[in-house]
Formats: structure tokens, sequence, C-alpha cells
DNA sequence: TCTGGGGTCCTAGGACCC
DNA sequence: TCTGGGGTCCTAGGACCC
């Protein structure tokens, strides 16, 4: 309080302190910190696909960052920048983990935590004076954090949400940012529109072509301009590039709205038999991860990619909710085959689970009819969860999940590394 | 060098109901 | 008789983000 311009205003009269953590490369810093004698400050990344011809890269660690490697390249391109390359497989349920592990120490600052994705949350702490100043308690996390989970983030400062997860951006890694509203005409107006948060290629396009092409432009145009051509989000647009962001932290919104697979096949398929596999594989990992989660599902919806990129999706609503791989997998197929057919090939598929509820409020609503076939299929569903969960994934496969399309082996993925890549390469004759 | 996978939110039309 | 208005659910697609 007694410091003038220091930390002591940060604490407004009226108005928010936000604070937005974001995880620094965040797979490959939880590769390096559970397996540190292995990957501690090496050249890592983190593989989209196993498969080394049309794998991308997903993440990759600032050692590899230094020798060129970006999101989006190809595995093998990155491999020619950077020939010591560690690419590994993803792992999300070890990301989740962590996940949890650091938001949790954010909440020990304040209940006002809001997890917007696996390696980013934002916290409230304008109640938080107890902790100390904003900085202060954003140095605190920032080195529990580091200490208690070995992982490296940054943290941006300011007075609402859109600023914090701008602040957060502009020192990479390990950084601490302050951005106020009145830094925001000279830190971000020369800067183009699509470094705003929400702005996106198409959108930043669409600017440039009504000659609006910094966000200074931006904060520039009239409101019935923008309203004209963007509706709504017009204002929301003029607003943001004022940095005027009045959404709250929303502590409510850990349940997730949607869990899916897909997944790119290692060739184009257009069997039945293929494509029936592939969906089995799908429904039971999405469904085993809903399980996991005490949700069930009211809508399934499945993904269909084309060879030439097209993707269209296709959902229908259950009259009762499920939880159960076996009818997941039956309306993926039904669906497929009434709306694609098997006369056309398919590169990508996917399977997502949409409309989740508790399942124990969903209990409520089942018929009597399905309400007598559930204990059956529950117990069998509980009994086989509990034999994976103890001896792994693989441990009990049902007959059709047998087979080596990529949904299959991504069970098996857990830190193996490229090596599963090669196997899988010399399996199918492609190692060239 | 043809392009991964996991999400959220929004829109818009049609069905259906009151 | 020829047509209101509101609300919700379902479905499909698209923009955006990490």
């Amino acid at each position: 309080m007694s410091e003038q311009a220091g930390r002591g205003d940060l604490y407004p009269k009226n108005g928010r302190v936000i604070l937005h953590i974001d995880m620094n490369a965040f797979y490959c810093s939880v590769h390096e910190a559970v397996e540190p004698e292995t990957y501690k400050g090496k050249a890592i990344a983190v593989g989209g696909n196993i498969e080394l011809r049309k794998g991308i890269i997903v993440t990759s660690s600032y050692a590899a960052r230094a020798k060129g490697v970006k999101t989006g390249m190809h595995i093998r391109e990155a491999l020619k920048l950077c020939p010591e390359l560690i690419v590994l497989q993803p792992d999300f349920d070890l990301y989740r983990q962590f996940s949890r592990r650091f938001m949790q120490i954010a909440y020990n600052y304040s209940p006002l935590v809001e997890a917007m994705s696996i390696d980013e949350c934002f916290i409230d702490i304008t109640g938080s004076r107890q902790f100390g100043h904003p900085l202060e308690i954003a140095e605190l996390i920032q080195t529990r954090i580091r200490e208690e989970l070995h992982l490296p983030c940054s943290i941006g400062v300011a007075p609402n949400k859109l600023l914090a997860k701008m602040a957060s951006d502009m020192k990479k890694p390990n950084g601490i940012s302050v951005l106020r509203k009145r830094d925001v005409q000279a830190l971000l107006w020369d800067k183009p529109c699509s470094y705003m948060y929400g702005i996106g290629s198409r959108m930043a396009d669409r600017l440039r072509k009504l000659n609006i092409a910094t966000i200074g432009e931006l904060a520039g145009s009239g409101e019935a301009f923008l309203t004209k051509h963007f509706g709504v989000y017009g204002s929301w647009l003029k607003r943001a590039a004022n940095g005027i962001d009045d959404s709250p932290v929303n502590p409510e919104r850990e349940q997730s709205k949607s869990i899916g697979h897909t997944t790119t096949l290692p060739r184009n398929l257009s069997e039945a038999a293929d494509i029936s596999r592939v969906f089995l594989n799908l429904s039971d990992q999405v469904a085993r991860r809903m399980r996991r989660q005490k949700l069930v599902s009211g809508t399934i919806q499945i993904t269909i990619r084309d060879p030439d990129m097209k993707t269209i999706t296709r959902s229908f609503t259950l009259p009762v909710p499920t939880d159960n791989a076996a009818d997941i997998h039956r309306i993926a197929v039904k669906l497929f085959s009434e709306q694609w057919g098997y006369s056309r090939p398919v590169r990508l598929l996917g399977v997502t689970l949409q409309s989740l509820q508790p399942k124990d409020t969903a209990a409520i609503q089942l018929d009597l009819f399905e309400y007598e076939q559930q204990p059956k299929k529950e117990q069998l569903n509980v009994t086989m969860d509990r034999i994976r969960d103890k001896y792994g994934e693989s441990a009990i496969l049902t007959a059709g999940m047998l087979g080596t399309d990529p949904s299959a082996w991504i069970r098996d993925h857990k830190r193996r590394g490229t090596s599963l890549q090669m196997d899988h390469l010399r399996e199918k004759g492609l190692d060239e």
C-alpha cells in the first residue's frame, strides 16, 4: 500500500487482478520432469502421429526450438534440422495428472481458478491480499511449480483475463509480465491484429480487407462500422483492441463438454471390416476415458476425413445416455455406413462423445428396461477397467480390436519414443 | 515436405411444441 | 382459415485455440 509506483498500485480500488499461468512447452517439460536423467535439457519433441511418413511435431523443448524445430513441422524435416531430436509419443493421462497438480498449487492462493486448457489457467487474486502483492503471488506460484513439479511456467498479471493471457505470452520461458490497461497502446497497438488473442487468420484477413491491419487501427475503428461487418463480434473486437474485457474467472468449468479421439489412418481405408475395427478401438478409448470421469454421453459424433482433407461430422442423440463402448461402437458404425458407405476411402476417423453429464444424475432418467439391463454391463465394465488399470491397456482386448491401425497402437504408447514408430514401420514394410 | 489431435464456442436451419 | 411468436432440441459446419 505504501509503495506508490511499484507493486502497491496493482490492487485497484475497483476492478480485478488476474493471473494467467502458461506452462512452457508443457508436454515436453512433463517428460523432462518425469525422466530428467534421460530428457532434461535435451532436444525432445512430442509427435502427433506414430507414423514418420505423416507425423508432425506437436510441441518441442526449448533445446529443440533452438535448432529450428517448430510446432506443425513434419517429423522428418525436424530430424533433418536436428538429427539428435528425440521424438516421443504423447501421454495425455500423464499430462492431465500434472495439469491437475499445477492448478492445485494455484488454488492455494485463490478459489477462483479457471482451467482454460490442459496447460493454462486463470486465477482471480483480487481478494488475495493476505498472500502479498500480485507480483509476489505470481513469484510464489512460479517458484512452487518449479520446485514441486520441476516444471517451468510464465505468468501474466493484468486487470482482466484478456490482458493477463497476452501478458503471459510476452516473456517465455519462466517470465512474469505485467500488462496494465495503460500499457496497451505502447505494447500492442503496433502489432498485427492476429496477435490479439481471439483473432485468428480468417478474421485477420477480413480485417485487412477493410484496411485494418494493426491492433491500434482496430482500436480506433468505429464501433458501428465493425458491428456492420461482424455483428455482435464487432463490439468485442473494438473493446479487445483497447484492452477492455469484463469476463469473470469462472471456476465451474472443470467438467468437460466433450471427449473425443481421432486418428489419421496409416493408409486410406474403405473396407467395412477395417473401418469397424478402427471405430471399435476409438470407441473403447473414449468410453474408458469417460467412465474414468464418471460421466455418460447422450450424443455420439463421428468425424470422417477424406483423402482431400475434406472433413465432415455426423452425430446421433441416444434416447438414453451411455458409457458403454459397445453402444458407442454400434452407433459409430451405423452412422458411417448410412452417411458415407464403403465406396469412398477415408483418411481419418474419429469418435467424440457429447452431451456429457454425471453418471449418478443420468441414472435417474433411465427407463425401466434399460435399468434392468444396466447392472450386467456395469459389472463387466467395472471389472475390465480395474484389470486394465492394474495390468495395462492391452490386458484385455475384445476380439475385434486386434489389428495394426493407429488407434490400437495408441494404447501402448507409454513413453516408448521413436522405437515404437520404427517398429511399426518395419512391421508395415514402410521403412524404405 | 500435402497438412496431428484434443478441445470450446457460435451460428443457423429445421423439427416440434405451446 | 393460409398463418403469430416464442422456446428448445437436434444436427452440421466453421472459427479459433493449444
